[in-house]
DNA sequence: TCTGGGGTCCTAGGACCC
DNA sequence: TCTGGGGTCCTAGGACCC
C-alpha cells in the first residue's frame, strides 16, 4: 500500500455542507431570529431542523414539537419554507460555480466541487480557494458551511463533517488520511449503514482506517462492489466523479402518510390512500410526468410492510385514470380485519407528458387548442367507445368491498383507453413483506 | 431513534430466447 | 421431448442516503 505523496493534489474535491441549514436560512432572513434557539417542521410536528442555539439546548432533528416545547419554552418554531431555502441554495451553488463549473447539487445543503488544476488559474492554493468560497457564502448569504477539502468525494464529506459549524478540514494525502481515519468510526463513512456496520464490526474492525488496511481483495469480498470502490475512496483514489449533470426528473413519485392512530377500517384507509395519489399527481403534474405504473405500499400496526405494484396500459396523470388501477391493488392487498398505520402510493416508469390527457382533462380549454382536442376526444371515443372513462370511474365507485383477485368486471373492464392484450394490467405481483 | 417522508443504486434470480 | 449453455431483460428487495 503506497500513499500518495504528501505534497501532491491528483484531486481536489471540495465537499460544503450548510450548518443547521434551515433554520440558518431563517435567521438570515429575520435577523432577530439570530441568538436565538429556532426550529422548522411545524407543520408536521417533528422537528426537520435545530439552530446551533437549539441543539445547545438538547434539541435535535426528529424531535416530536411537544417534547421539543416542553424542554424549551423559548424555542420558536417555524413552519418549513422550502421555497427560500431553495432560493438559499441555488444562490450557494452559484457562489461555488464562480470557482468552476464542476459543481455537484448533492442535496438542497450540500455540494461537491472539483477544484483540480484550479490553482494557477486563481494564483491560489486549493486551500485558499476553498476559503473563499466559505467566506463568499458567508458575506453574502449570512448563512455559514462547513468545508472538506480532499482527494475523494468520500474523504471530502467526511472532512467537512469533522468540525461544524464554519469548519474547515483539508486532508491531504499520506499519513493525514490514515491519521484521519483513525478518528473516524465506521458508521460515519458515507455508504456504511447500520447493516454493513454490523457486519465490519464482527470481523473486528472499528475504524475507517481499519477498514482500509484491509487488502482491497476482502473489502470486494465482502461488501461487493460498494465496498471496493469505498476502500479506494478512502485511500485517496478518486472514484466517485463529481457530476455536474442535472438530476433527471426522478422516476418515481411517492406519498406516504402514517394515520395519527391505526386503523383497519378499509374505507377510511383507502380515502387515506386516495389523499396520496392526488398530491402525487399534482406533484407529476407540476413536473410535466404522466405515470407509466403505479404501487400501493400498506404498513401494518407491527411495521411491515407489504405492497403491489402494477403497470399501466399507458402513461397519465389523470386522477380518474389511476385510481381505478390503485383500487385494484389496495383491494388485493388491505387484510380484513388486520391494523394498518400508513399508505404510500408510487408512482413510477415517469415519463414526460405528451400533453394529451392533462390538457384534455386538467387545464382550461385553450382556445387554439380546442379544435386538436375535440378531434382527440372524437378519436377516442369512436375507437374506445364513449364508455370508456365512465367504466373506469364507475369501477372505482362501484366495487367496494370486493377482493377476489378474478373479480370479472374489474379484470375485462378495459382501464385506460390506448391499451392492447399485450399492455393490459397485469396480475398484481406481491412484494414480500418485510 | 422504538419507526417521518422521499429518494437512489446494486444485485440475484427468474423469464425468455437462441 | 429432454438437456445444456449462454445472453439479455426485468423485477424484487436490500441497503443506503438526505
Amino acid at each position: 500500500m503506497s500513499f500518495l505523496n504528501p505534497q501532491s493534489w491528483p484531486r481536489a474535491i471540495l465537499h460544503f455542507d450548510g450548518d443547521a441549514f434551515f433554520t440558518s436560512v431563517e435567521q438570515a432572513v429575520h435577523p432577530t431570529l439570530k441568538g436565538r434557539p429556532v426550529v422548522t417542521g411545524k407543520e408536521r410536528g417533528i422537528i426537520a431542523c435545530a439552530s446551533y442555539e437549539a441543539k445547545a439546548l438538547g434539541i435535535s432533528r426528529g424531535l416530536a414539537l411537544h417534547e421539543a416545547r416542553r424542554q424549551c419554552p423559548q424555542l420558536v418554531v417555524l413552519p418549513s419554507d422550502y421555497e427560500t431555502y431553495s432560493l438559499y441554495s441555488k444562490r450557494m451553488f452559484h457562489i461555488a460555480r464562480r470557482y468552476t463549473p464542476m459543481v455537484e447539487e448533492y442535496s438542497i445543503d450540500e455540494g461537491f466541487a472539483d477544484l483540480t488544476g484550479l490553482r494557477r488559474v486563481f494564483h491560489a492554493s486549493y486551500e485558499e480557494i476553498a476559503r473563499r468560497i466559505q467566506s463568499e457564502i458567508q458575506a453574502e448569504l449570512d448563512i455559514t458551511v462547513s468545508i472538506g477539502l480532499s482527494l475523494s468525494k468520500s474523504l471530502a464529506k467526511l472532512a467537512s463533517k469533522y468540525r461544524k459549524p464554519k469548519g474547515f478540514t483539508a486532508i491531504q494525502g499520506g499519513a493525514a488520511i490514515g491519521e484521519f481515519l483513525r478518528q473516524i468510526p465506521l458508521e460515519k463513512v458515507w455508504g456504511f449503514g447500520p447493516n454493513t456496520v454490523g457486519l465490519l464490526t464482527k470481523h473486528g474492525l472499528a475504524t475507517a482506517a481499519d477498514f482500509i488496511g484491509r487488502p482491497e481483495a476482502w473489502a470486494e469480498r465482502l461488501l461487493g462492489k460498494v465496498g471496493r470502490e469505498l476502500w479506494g475512496e478512502l485511500r485517496g483514489e478518486s472514484l466517485y466523479p463529481v457530476s455536474t449533470e442535472e438530476k433527471p426528473p426522478s422516476c418515481t413519485i411517492s406519498k406516504c402518510k402514517t394515520f395519527t392512530a391505526v386503523s383497519s377500517d378499509p374505507e377510511f384507509i383507502w380515502a387515506k390512500l386516495v389523499r396520496n395519489v392526488e398530491s402525487a399527481l399534482i406533484k407529476a403534474r407540476r413536473h410535466h410526468l404522466m405515470a407509466g405504473g403505479a404501487a400501493v405500499m400498506l404498513r401494518r400496526a407491527d411495521y411491515r410492510q407489504s405492497g403491489l405494484e402494477t403497470r399501466l396500459s399507458r402513461a397519465t396523470s389523470a386522477s380518474h385514470e389511476i385510481l381505478p388501477v390503485v383500487r385494484l391493488l389496495f383491494q388485493e392487498l388491505m387484510e380484513t380485519g388486520a391494523a394498518y398505520r400508513s399508505t404510500m402510493v408510487i408512482l413510477c416508469r415517469l415519463v414526460p407528458e405528451t400533453s394529451l390527457q392533462y390538457e384534455l382533462f386538467e387545464d382550461p380549454v385553450r382556445a387554439h387548442r380546442l379544435e386538436t382536442l375535440n378531434l382527440a376526444v372524437d378519436a377516442i371515443n369512436s375507437r374506445y367507445g364513449k364508455h370508456t372513462l365512465s367504466l373506469a370511474t364507475g369501477l372505482f365507485l362501484g366495487h367496494h368491498g370486493k377482493t377476489d383477485r378474478d373479480d370479472q368486471p374489474i379484470r375485462k373492464t378495459r382501464l385506460l383507453p390506448g391499451e392492447t392484450a399485450r399492455q393490459r394490467l397485469k396480475t398484481p405481483r406481491l412484494f414480500l413483506p418485510v
